[in-house]
RNA sequence: GGAGGGAUGGCCGAGUGGACGAAGGCGGUUGUCUUGAAAACAACUGUGGCGCAAGUCACCGGGGGUUCGAAUCCCUCUCCCUCCGCCA
């Protein structure tokens, strides 16, 4: 394909924000921190560290230099035969050597607590983000569709999925515990048909390229997303080797081009991939615990862009209607949230939520998160382009978003197309995909 | 899982302790020549940190060690290749 240009062999670890922007920015940065109501994020502290990490580093070089070339005259002195001026020399050196480990120790301590510091700033927001302490503050900006009204009490898909044999919960929770479930024949075939369905219109009509990547990726790409170090505790992993079970497709989507530079004629790169997603869930127990809305193992369509940065906000909103299109061609209604400061994640600097209706639970389930990173999650994968060629690299803008979480869509189409007879409506667009079946019987 | 062999710049490939940030080739950019192109010839051609800059430091898969000095010696980890075993 020829996107890669070349790959970065060494460099630090994930660095995060632009230190430079942060110590000339230290007002905007405190504001910012702020808005977002983190007051845990260690950014002053960042500051510091960088300061101390700065002078460190010039002494520790102003005697490198020291050593480098007294090691040359050393050489020299050898070879022309001048021993004894060489041998004092080298002893002198071998008293800087002493300093310059001393010095060399305590940098690494300071670098390594800078960056567990920057690694724990989190994104921060647009301009246009509503501010508010928490979700509260969410607005919802745009709504389409009407909710369906019946004439009798529509079923939750708990009661429905049953009664329909499409849901066993009962056989999940033996299998594996609480929070997992089984689809089961039309039920299974739906989600089937949806992820097949979803993939199709991505990658036919909007441009992506399907990826089917490994669901088990190591510490690093984690942290490249931004999921570690702050948000491990909602993560599976192996308990011998360093893999980590994906919380979603944004990961390995990402780290496709982790330590990679893009061509600039490349941007904008999108790539789609279905996979399952665990979850911890470390909800208090009970809560949305019944049916499959909230569970430790489902599937779902993810999108992943890369893009040139001055394209982000317009690339936010294209991928918000890659998803939104979705809910429309199935008649879901749903609305878009715009989320404010104090629910933002770790990660966005924007985030619009998808929410589509389900009648049966009488809740607005979120489907879909649309976010922009910025370059945020790019420098911790140190994921950049060229703008020009030979010209100096740049961190290129993620931004992902799915399209769509397949258990809460099922939940809807089953609630929201629900007949009278006690059978459920498929979808048109689904038809072809489901053997040409019109509707879910008992 | 067992036994061997590897990892050097965009690519290929030299280098086994001292002027090596690294020969040579390929590729790329620019220039000369040409009506134009090709060929030939010449020059340039890695990344990052700190610094206004001059500059300086780091990087030969990662980490650690030996040494005045490490691409080069030692330890360790990772990844790749070959053969055997096992397997979808």
């Amino acid at each position: 394909m020829g996107i890669i240009f070349s790959v970065r062999k060494k460099g630090r670890e994930a660095i995060m924000l632009d230190i430079r922007w942060m110590r000339e920015h230290r007002e905007e940065l405190a504001e910012a921190m702020a808005k977002l109501n983190a007051v845990d994020a260690p950014w002053e502290r960042a500051l510091d560290l960088d300061e101390e990490r700065r002078t460190l580093l010039t002494e520790v070089e102003a005697l490198r230099m020291e050593r480098n070339t007294g090691s040359k005259e050393i050489g020299r002195l050898f070879q022309a035969g001048e021993t004894e001026e060489a041998n004092v020399l080298k002893a002198r050196m071998g008293e800087v050597r002493d300093v310059i480990s001393v010095l060399e120790e305590r940098l690494n301590e300071v670098e390594a607590e800078y960056e567990n510091a920057m690694l724990r700033i989190p994104n921060p927001p647009e301009p246009d983000v509503p501010v508010a302490p928490d979700e509260g503050g969410n607005v919802v900006i745009k709504e389409w569709g009407e909710k369906p009204s019946f004439d009798f009490t529509p079923e939750p898909h708990w009661d429905l999925g049953e009664r329909l044999d499409v849901i066993d919960f009962e056989r999940g929770v033996k299998i594996s515990g609480s929070r997992f479930y089984l689809l089961k024949g039309a039920g299974a075939r739906l989600q089937r048909a949806l992820s097949a369905w979803f993939l199709d219109v991505h990658t036919a009509q909007h441009g992506y390229t399907e990826i089917y990547p490994p669901f088990l990726v190591r510490e690093r790409c984690m942290v490249g997303t931004g999921n570690l170090p702050k948000f491990g505790d909602v993560l599976y992993r192996d308990a011998e080797e360093d893999y980590w079970l994906i919380p979603t497709a944004e990961v390995p989507l990402t780290n496709i081009h982790r330590d990679e530079i893009l061509e600039a004629d490349a941007l904008p790169v999108k790539y789609v991939a279905s996979t399952p997603c665990f979850r911890r869930e470390k909800v208090a127990a009970g809560r949305d615990a019944r049916g499959i809305k909230r569970v430790h193992q489902f599937q779902k369509v993810e999108m992943v862009k890369f893009v040139e940065p001055s394209t982000g906000r317009e690339e936010l909103e294209s991928l918000t209607q890659d998803a939104e299109e979705l809910c429309e061609q199935l008649g879901l209604p749903y609305r878009r949230v715009a989320i404010a400061t104090g629910d933002l994640s770790f990660v966005a600097a924007i985030k619009y939520d998808i929410e589509v209706w389900a009648a049966g639970c009488g809740e607005w389930l979120e489907v879909s998160s649309c976010s922009l990173f910025r370059d945020f999650q790019a420098r911790r994968a140190n994921i950049r382009y060229r703008p020009e060629e030979g010209g100096k690299t740049e961190y290129v803008y993620t931004l992902n978003g799915s399209g769509l979480a397949l258990p809460r869509i099922i939940i809807a189409i089953l609630e929201n197309n629900q007949q009278a007879d006690g059978s459920v409506v498929i979808p048109e667009v689904l038809r072809p995909y489901m053997g040409g079946a019109e509707k879910i019987n008992g």
